[in-house]
DNA sequence: CAATCGCTTGACGCGCCCTTCACGTGCGCG
DNA sequence: CGCGCACGTGAAGGGCGCGTCAAGCGATTG
């Protein structure tokens, strides 16, 4: 049986974790602070570790790195800011992957799921890169190309189908897509993404990946198995 | 398993060292001065030799001169002086490749692996040259060329291009450009990168290879698949 | 000691791109 | 069937990221 650490400084968000990552047969513990995170995966070494970037006593980013020193193990990252996402599954931390907050429990268990399977077996093969039927997105070259054709997207136009892509036929509201794109601390309008928005369906032309609106909740990246 | 010996006289150095290449999976001898140094490596046959010049008994120049007649094993210098580095690839010294001091542990590792990569190959043909396009960029003997012809680059203009041409096609930020090129604790304006980016471009020229700007993440090294 | 070289930084200006406003449109619901 | 609300989209403005120049400064060299 395989052993998660989950440390994140809100409760009902340890717990809510705790319950799914218990249902998918893990057993799981939890940490309230950075330093509680770093003494409990010292001690009782977990198979994988997910670490909130904000937290009291010692943030994410510094556990991640102070771990990565140590020990190979997997880590997870959950964030806000999306300046952050680079940095924390570049190199330089070294984080096996991240979820953006606010995420779905399942989506983390989701993901835990994948890291562990991929740890066992091979690795790294699709390093960077983000598919959704004709569309790819490589954010290591920051290019973007459908149908093999590139297409030249601006940063906030980039980071937005980079979001809807990873999330291929999940619906994101424009509250999410604000924070992963713009960061936690955007207080501006929220229909600065529908702007957006009608520039990369432009860009993207009609290639069999669009870019649906649900009305009255956000959008979703869509894939036509019609097309060839 | 592979074994590494590195020769440096400050222990915190020689800590951090260990730890990110014991993670990598080497063996790691440590040595306190040149003599030491020397000692080690004749007893205990590293793969690999990384050693500092500034070193009390013996400096490391005068080490590797002396390892060189002895062998054939990599050698990889650490610095704080730019003057050094020339005589250091240079055919007097011929050691592998060099680290300026200070330098990120991280860096140290990716340079160990990637020569003891090379050396298995016993490919000397890539030996010290990073190639993209029209460009060459050979390290060793510092020198830079473009469709053949040598570009005068001064020392910060010559690290900056070799790290951008070794990530041909991969966005680096500036934060990873200063870390890479000025060292971890380089505490400056990250414009300063912008500055050398300009000299290098104009140096460059057109002749199909060119450094993008890469609006509000950073800098990447292309090259013009139409040119000649 | 003076002269030179290379690195850094401040300043300035340009142009792109982000944001917002405004208005038009169409979907959905009463 | 018509009203309202949500969304599409063009246009404008200005913020700011970046290119570039030149001065200052420390280091090095003769």
């Amino acid at each position: 049986m395989k052993t998660i650490l989950i440390a994140d400084d809100e409760e009902h968000i340890r717990e809510l974790c705790t319950l799914y990552l218990e249902k998918e047969g893990y057993r799981v513990l939890a940490a309230e602070d950075g330093e509680a995170a770093l003494e409990t995966a010292r001690a009782r070494r977990p198979d994988l570790i997910v670490l909130d970037v904000m937290m009291p006593k010692m943030d994410g980013l510094e556990v991640c790195r102070t771990l990565r020193k140590e020990s190979e193990v997997p880590i997870l990252m959950l964030t806000a800011r999306a300046d952050d996402i680079d940095r924390i599954v570049g190199l330089e931390l070294g984080a096996d992957d991240y979820v953006g907050k606010p995420f779905h429990p399942r989506e983390l268990a989701a993901r835990v799921k994948a890291i562990l399977r991929r740890a066992e077996g091979e690795s790294r093969s699709t390093h960077g890169v983000v598919r959704a039927g004709p569309l790819t997105i490589d954010w290591q070259r920051r290019e973007a190309t459908v149908d093999g054709e590139a297409i030249s997207l601006r940063t906030k136009e980039f980071d937005l189908l980079r979001a809807l892509a990873e999330h291929e036929g999940i619906v994101m509201t424009r509250e999410q897509l604000l924070e992963r794109v713009w960061g936690y601390d955007f207080y501006g309008e929220t229909r600065t993404v529908d702007v957006h928005v009608t520039q990369v369906r432009r860009k993207l032309g009609d290639h069999g990946v669009s870019i649906q609106t649900v009305r009255g909740v956000g959008y979703k990246l869509v894939v036509d198995p019609a097309k060839p």
